[in-house]
DNA sequence: TTTTCAGCATAACAACTGTTGTGATACAAT
DNA sequence: ATTGTATCACAACAGTTGTTATGCTGAAAA
């Protein structure tokens, strides 16, 4: 097993221990403890916690962007953008634990100015490709030519975001149709005036 | 000063410190120095920390609703609701501390069982009321008659949630128009088949 | 065969945590 | 005058934290 390989490993025993304990009670022994070895591990993959915490984050937004690439792959027009969106929703239960993690970050950056810019950064990585494919959209004719594209990206961010933070408070509140539903019909909202 | 109003003294200490240095570093003693004390002074008023924590909590959301009940005070219609939604956003700067601390509060939740509940609780309460809310516009014939109040409910609060999440990571993705502009649109699809 | 070193275990370190108990002070009731 | 009590300061407690240093082991390189 490759060095990269073993601190993926590192880090989904440290998402497992976040979901299960916190993520303030995610400590090196706790994590070291849920790998089934000892902090000499997690010492020798990462300099310090810090890293850990944010290389933990890092694979976080890195899996939603490969699934959204996954999603997107091959499809076109409206139903592309639908594809995108409905790949970062928790549409069944496997979709909850990424959601749960990226819920106890968000909380955790909240006074640590750091953590926020990181997710700052990830966040205007994400705009820019949702502003892509609006712009694409528009180009194609397929939504409104008097969008503020920039607002209408945030706006799907927005619409995801909530129905994610949701989702993790209480996982019966969204079933999969009515994700699907309210996205698409938020999309609709883009492609004629009313 | 009643005993009432010191405990609120506390936990707006609370708020500041976990705004200025995160929850899981608001602990006793950063606490107590930030309330000008010592920690004889928190450990009186709160018979333990998961208290103290729980009741930072309730008062989050007792603003919130606190809030939404002056918005709606003497407003009729769809107006009526337009505001109330908007009485949770944070439409100027003094409006993030609260989601702020809301946001910190959801992340700790995250692993611990008790925390989720209580946010499932207040979260129902919030959902019964703008159903409430719905369900007299429907009366009314302001809204479509054929819609499903919970997951509308459901989805406006997603909607005040991603925004406000939005907010948290970068002040400046939303300016108090488009946030105006978001909500009035959202409603606009409740009113008309479109 | 010897050397080197990555991979990991273990232990010790100071710093910090929530909790608890003791005591000081000041004001109210008796 | 004295008792009682609410408010708070302070110190000590055991437990947990991240970090660091040291040592072991097996496999690859010399």
């Amino acid at each position: 097993m490759s060095y990269d390989e073993r601190r993926i490993e590192v880090t989904e025993a440290t998402w497992r221990v976040i979901i299960r304990e916190g993520l303030d009670r995610a400590s090196m022994r706790a994590i070291a403890q849920e790998l089934g070895s000892s902090t000499g591990v997690v010492t020798h993959y990462f300099r310090n916690k810090d890293e850990l915490t944010l290389f933990a984050l890092e694979q976080v937004f890195g899996k939603l962007f490969t699934d959204m690439k996954a999603a997107t792959q091959g499809q076109q027009g409206i139903y592309r953008l639908e594809q995108m969106l409905l790949s970062a929703l928790p549409l069944e239960a496997n979709g909850i634990p990424g959601w749960q993690v990226w819920v106890a970050f968000l909380g955790y950056a909240i006074g640590r100015e750091p953590l926020i810019q990181e997710h700052q950064k990830r966040y205007d990585s994400l705009r820019q490709l949702i502003c892509q494919e609006l712009a694409d959209l528009q180009a194609a004719k397929l939504i409104r030519n008097d969008l503020d594209l920039t607002l209408e990206a945030h706006a799907l961010i927005a619409l995801v975001d909530g129905i994610g933070t949701g989702v993790v408070i209480n996982p019966k509140q969204f079933s999969a149709e009515q994700q699907r539903y309210l996205v698409q019909r938020h999309i609709k909202t883009l492609v004629t005036e009313f």
